[in-house]
DNA sequence: TTTAAATCTTAATTGAATCTTAAGGTATCT
DNA sequence: AGATACCTTAAGATTCAATTAAGATTTAAA
C-alpha cells in the first residue's frame, strides 16, 4: 500500500511517515502543494494524505484538482483548520475524511485502514515471478498473456502459490484441493501439475514447480 | 435517500430526525439497538447511524452484526464515546466514520453526504462494452439500441455489472438476485444467463458474460 | 372476477469441457 | 542395474452448462 503525504512541516510528515511505514505502508512525502498534485496525478497512490496550508498550491485546491481529473483515490485531510465551516469546505471539495490536529495517530491509522478497506477486498492476487492468479477475477497471467485454467488447475495452483516457499506434500494436496481424505494412490496430481507448466510455459530452466521426490512439490520465486 | 437512526435519547433523536428531513432525507428512527439491528437487515436503507450505549444490543454489535451478514451499507457512528481508543474500536467493527458528540449539524450532514456520493456515482448507470444498464430509468441499451429486459433478467445483469471483472459465485448471485439462502439446486440461474446472452446479441466471439465452470460467471470489459 | 399475457421456474435433453484412469516412457536414487 | 518415483499422453468417464419447451405463477386487462 502506496501513500502520499503532502505535509510542509518537517516534524509531523517524519511523524507520520515513520509510523505509517511501521505498519506496512509505503510513504513518500511531498513538501510543496503543486509539487503533491503532480506526484499524485503522475503515480498510483493507494491514497492521499493532505495538509491544508502549503506553499505552492492549498490542500483544497489539490484535492478539487485531483477530483476534476476523475480520479477516485481516497484523500484525507490532516490539517491545523478545525472549525465546522472549514471541515465542511475539506469535505466538500472532495475529501473521503478530515482529521484535526492535534491528531491521535492510533486514529489517524484506523481512518487510513477505513478508506483501503474497500480496496483490500477487491484484489486478492497471488503472484511468483511474472505468474499472476487473481482469485476474485478467477484470471491467472504468465507475464502479460492471460492463461484459461481449468478450475482444478486453477485451484492446484492456487494452493501451491498459497504455500510459496514451502514444500506442498501430495497427501496435503490431495486433501486441500481434491478434499480426499483417506489413503490414496493415483497419478492425478502428476497430471496436473503436467498441464500446469505445460500452460504456463515452465521448463526445465525456467521451472517455478519444482518436484521433491518422495515428498511433493514447491513453488518458490526465481533467484533474480 | 433513507437513513436508519438508531438512538434513544428522544431529544438528539428528534434534532437529527429533523434536521435531516429538512434537507431531503427520509429518515426512520429506532430506540432500541436489536431493534434497529432487525430493521437495518430487514429494509433497504442507504446509511444507518448509530449510538454507541444502546438499550437491547450496543451500537458495535449493531455493526459487527450487519457487516457479517455481508452487508455493506454505510455506517456512522454519532456517539459520546469519545476516546481514542473507542473510536479505533467503532472503526473496526465496520462502521465508515465515527462522530463525537457533541457534533455540530453542519458537518454531520457533510460526512453524511460524503458516504452517500459513492453510491450517487455508481448508481446511476452500469456500462461494460457497448452495453448500458440504467438503474434509475430502468432501461437497458445495446449500443443504441434499447433491450427490453424481464425484471429477474435486469436484476441478474445489474449485479453481474456492479461486479464487473469479478467473479460471481452461482450461491452468490441466488442469494443475492433471488434472496434464496439455503442450499438449492436448480438451472434458474443458466436460463437466465442464456436469456441475456440471447436478448443482448452475445456470441462466442463477442460474449461479455463468460462462464467459469464449476463457479459462476464474470462480465469484463472486452479487451480492445 | 375472469381471462389473457407476460414472466418465472422446473425439468429433460444434448453437448462439450473437464476430470480421472491407466499405461508406457523417463529420470533419479541406491 | 534395478527399483522407485515421476512425467507424459490419450482415451473413457463424468460432470456441468446450454438450450428448449412445458407448466406454474404473477400481473395486467377486460
Amino acid at each position: 500500500m502506496k501513500l502520499l503525504l503532502v505535509e510542509d512541516e518537517v516534524g509531523i510528515a517524519n511523524f507520520v511517515k515513520q509510523g505509517l511505514e511501521e505498519n506496512g505502508f509505503t510513504v513518500e512525502v511531498a513538501d510543496d502543494g503543486s509539487k503533491g498534485l503532480e506526484m499524485a496525478l503522475a503515480r498510483d497512490y493507494d491514497l492521499l494524505l493532505l495538509d491544508w496550508m502549503l506553499p505552492g498550491m492549498s490542500g483544497i485546491e489539490i484535492c478539487s484538482n485531483f477530483r476534476n481529473q476523475d480520479k477516485d483515490t481516497p484523500i484525507i485531510f490532516l490539517t491545523a483548520k478545525d472549525t465546522v465551516d472549514e471541515t465542511v469546505l475539506g469535505l466538500k471539495s472532495g475529501a473521503n475524511d478530515y482529521i484535526k490536529k492535534p491528531f491521535h495517530f492510533k486514529e489517524l491509522l484506523e481512518r487510513i485502514r477505513v478508506q483501503l478497506r474497500q480496496d483490500a477486498k477487491e484484489d486478492h492476487k497471488l503472484t511468483v515471478g511474472k505468474i499472476v492468479l487473481n482469485i476474485s477475477t478467477h484470471q491467472v497471467y504468465n507475464d502479460l498473456d492471460e492463461v484459461h485454467l481449468t478450475q482444478r488447475e486453477f485451484e492446484l495452483l492456487q494452493y501451491l502459490l498459497q504455500h510459496k516457499g514451502k514444500v506442498c506434500e501430495r497427501t496435503e494436496i490431495i486433501r486441500k484441493v481434491w478434499n480426499i481424505y483417506f489413503d490414496y494412490d493415483s497419478s492425478v496430481i502428476d497430471v496436473y501439475i503436467n498441464s500446469l507448466r505445460k500452460k504456463l510455459n515452465l521448463n526445465v530452466q525456467n521451472n517455478l514447480i519444482e518436484t521433491i521426490r518422495g515428498v511433493g512439490y514447491i513453488i518458490k520465486e526465481p533467484r533474480s
